[in-house]
RNA sequence: UCCUCCGUAGCUCAACGGUAGAGCAACCGGCUGUUAACCGGUUUGUUGCUGGUUCGAGUCCGGCCGGGGGAGCCA
């Protein structure tokens, strides 16, 4: 007697015929019949069921024909060609055993949901066949950026997740703190007194792993971070959550082509190990989420991405027949319409965007010649908008010190960020690539909520 | 945060200001190598909460809570 998954069953389904096998799953519902009946067994292997047959030869066959959607059980038999054309094999059953019931009242029935309604029960939507295509190729993207990192020589770095500054950009950052909310320690100038809290300062969740893996870099030449970031922002959106899981690689001795390189070959790398290691779940998306979104992303991981500039873009923009909502002009910030009339109308596939204004981008990205625009590079997609955003950093030390300064941050709060510049720094870039977001990208799936276990978002942290 | 739509049975939805209904699910029975099984029958409600208008509110008005979509911010 084997213990074998499904997965196992449907991939090697010719040369099992007449085994004797003992699989251990969930019902998904079971169909009735006089003589017998048909149970839909899942393991959580793979997307497909087994099929059972069993009759009334069992013992406890009464209550086993019952027994409701989400029963755990245990099956013993012989697996056996099947007849019906849906399935190769079927496990003709010996002996089965309830390892759990599952009342009446279970919330998910053998019809379709919504996915709002699956989100408030979200410790049973992995039970279904959407999320569990979901969550296996959200386990097999995140194997597939360790993967192509480690091939390509990269060192995975832990960045702390509690930052002891505000001085990572923008953004809305969540406070920790041990300070007893009710009666907070005040100094002479009556406010907060983060002397008495927990790390002797005021303390928030990063909202980004980058400031910290520059330092890697600078000894290491090859690195990246992949770990949750955390905005406080009040972002009600599909596309925004409160707790995200980002990657963010960062080189050494490279410039803004080789950090293009590098993310189009990450991109390539990464999706098309999903589509060939996922065929069942990408046919699942393919047909019931988003049509054409396999073709889509065979077509993402063949072609070389664009590349234009953001004076160019502006270009486009302007000489576009098209009527945008919001006015084109140098020096804004692409809206998101001019965004996917690039991708998908200009060039018909992604597209880098690259050196826009200083104005509109962030201190550490690196001062181009002309000194209006910096060395920064966004990857705009077809059909998922701006999938990632990056730079070459600013490595100059008097530059970078001039820029903060300008911008009216604090450079004490840089300290340790402006010492890279000073001793032995080079010329370096990186980029961040949201992980939920390219997850979105890959299966059409609409709403970010719906690509994460358990999203936390304003007004909502259940379970 | 702003704009907008929505909240009715377990789920998806209907109901002109006049005492709440359908499909599916569930349950009972039947039937068939079934596979979103099929056929017949049965059960199901503090209409999100709260205040108001009215003879009468699921329906109209205010407030609150929650959800969807769009915008901004971004990943």
């Amino acid at each position: 007697m084997k213990d074998l998954s499904v997965k196992t069953i449907w991939r090697e389904a010719q040369g099992l015929a007449g085994e004797e096998v003992r699989v251990q799953g969930w019902v998904r519902t079971i169909r009735n019949s006089k003589n017998f009946s048909f149970m839909e067994l899942n393991d959580g292997s793979f997307f497909k069921n087994l099929q059972v047959v069993f009759d009334p030869s069992l013992p406890d066959y009464e209550e086993i024909a019952k027994s409701g959607v989400g029963t755990s059980v245990m099956v013993e038999g012989e697996l056996v060609e099947s007849p019906a054309p849906k399935q190769p094999v079927e496990l003709h059953a010996g002996y089965i055993k309830i390892i759990g019931t599952s009342p009446e009242d279970y919330p998910l029935q053998k019809k379709r949901h919504t996915f709002e309604y699956l989100r408030t029960i979200a410790h049973l939507r992995p039970r279904t066949n959407t999320f569990s295509a979901v969550f296996r190729l959200r386990h097999l993207l995140a194997y597939a950026f360790h993967r192509f990192f480690h091939e390509q020589g990269f060192v995975y770095v832990h960045t702390p997740l509690i930052t002891g500054s505000d001085c990572e950009g923008a953004g809305e950052m969540f406070r920790v703190t041990t300070l007893d909310l009710g009666d907070v320690p005040k100094n002479e100038e009556g406010r907060i007194d983060f002397s008495k809290d927990f790390f002797g300062k005021e303390t928030n969740l990063t909202v980004s792993g980058q400031l910290n893996v520059e330092t890697f870099c600078q000894a290491f030449g090859k690195v990246y971070t992949f770990g949750p970031a955390f905005r406080a922002e009040n972002s009600n959106t599909p596309r925004h959550l409160s707790e995200l899981w980002m990657i963010e690689p960062e080189i050494a001795f490279a410039d803004l082509n080789d950090d293009m390189e590098l993310a189009e070959a990450m991109v390539k790398d990464v999706f098309g190990f999903v589509l060939r290691e996922a065929p069942e779940e990408m046919e699942f998306f393919n047909s019931f989420i988003q049509k054409g979104i396999l073709e889509k992303m065979e077509k993402v991981v063949a072609s070389d991405f664009g590349r234009i500039t953001y004076t160019e873009a502006i270009q486009a923009l302007k000489a576009a027949k098209k009527e945008f909502q919001f006015p084109v002009e140098w020096g804004c910030d692409l809206q998101t319409e001019h965004e996917r009339f690039l991708s998908e109308e200009v060039f018909g596939r992604p597209v880098f965007v690259t050196d826009y204004p200083k104005e509109i981008k962030a201190f550490y990205m690196r001062l181009n010649d002309d000194e209006k625009t910096v060395a920064a590079m966004d990857l705009l997609v077809p059909g998922v908008g701006e999938l990632i955003g990056g730079s070459q950093r600013e490595e100059r030390h008097d530059v970078l010190l001039k820029r903060i300064r300008d911008m009216g941050l604090n450079e004490s709060d840089y300290w340790w960020y402006l010492d890279l510049r000073k001793y032995g720094s080079t010329p370096h870039a990186g980029f961040g690539i949201g992980f939920e977001r390219a997850l979105m990208a890959l299966t059409g799936m609409e709403n970010i909520r719906d690509v994460i276990p358990f999203p936390r978002v304003p007004k909502n942290a259940e379970f």
